[in-house]
DNA sequence: ATTATTTAATTTGCATGCAAAATAATATAT
DNA sequence: ATATATTATTTTGCATGCAAATTAAATAAT
């Protein structure tokens, strides 16, 4: 019973690690064109909707580990997509706020989501909504631990 | 419409990228004990499933990256865990074989996947297997272009 | 048989993910 | 007010994931 568990394909982490990595390597050729990695299109994500957020709130929404958005974050203030700033009422934050660059970006990754969706043949849209239901269960159960 | 698709809210690969280092992670205190990364110890359930196989065959069972694979397999010979031979058939190949160490490791591990059961509380068995089977789905269409 | 091609692994360089230590600034406690 | 604790961010060191170049060995082609 439990040495049945043992095996990779009764593994629901396997599977994850698999199909993340999957997908983010799908995303990799259409970000190239944007000249982004994929957690640099998240924080983009995160910054077209929101902006101007210091840099916790940026790893709480993006959940981007915080020593990696440092690196990240330098990157993109290096490629001229944002700027970072001091908060004047706190001088420990720092607030992430995107140039006009970064701005104009938002149109040309428009069309991302629907190029990543019409990979997806064998799957429909309910199915990847109920997908990221269950994706969304399985986090809460492990999150509240950490 | 397409706008709205830009929120991370929205996105199956943002869910999946933050689901999969989430496990990662919960995975990460119980291999701690046995002095194994994840990945290290998915390369050992693949061999505890059929030892004495190629490194190829390794990458096609794990999906690790075969650079990495190098790498991560230097590491656990240099932990005794298994040996590297050269195939005398094909000297390209070489095998990968679990020492007594690395089959007896298997004894330690045969808990683990009851004691990651086991953060699961919102979630069922057989929501689990749905999960799995809509993951494979995800993977097979992304998997064929590349 | 010699050359060209393909296959199996390794190496290299870059970008995270993460834990732990270090810094700097604010808030708390006494 | 001063020492202590907490918060925000950065830094450091290690382990991948991945693309691209490299090396070695087996195959195919002419």
């Amino acid at each position: 019973m439990s040495i049945n568990q043992l095996k990779l394909k009764n593994q629901l982490c396997h599977r994850l690690y698999v199909a993340s990595n999957s997908i983010v390597r799908a995303y990799r050729e259409l970000l190239s064109d944007l000249n982004l990695t994929y957690p640099q299109y998240v924080v983009m994500m995160a910054l077209w909707e929101q902006d101007k957020i210091t840099i916790a709130e940026l790893v709480e929404k993006t959940a981007i580990d915080g020593g990696a958005m440092t690196q990240i974050l330098k990157k993109m203030a290096d490629k001229s997509l944002l700027i970072i700033v001091k908060d004047q009422q706190d001088k420990r934050k720092r607030l992430v706020q995107l140039t006009q660059q970064g701005q104009a970006l938002k149109i040309e990754a428009v069309n991302i989501p629907n190029k990543i969706s019409c990979k997806f043949n064998s799957i429909d849209s309910e199915q990847v909504k109920q997908l990221m239901q269950l994706l969304d269960l399985v986090v809460n159960d492990l999150g509240e631990s950490s």
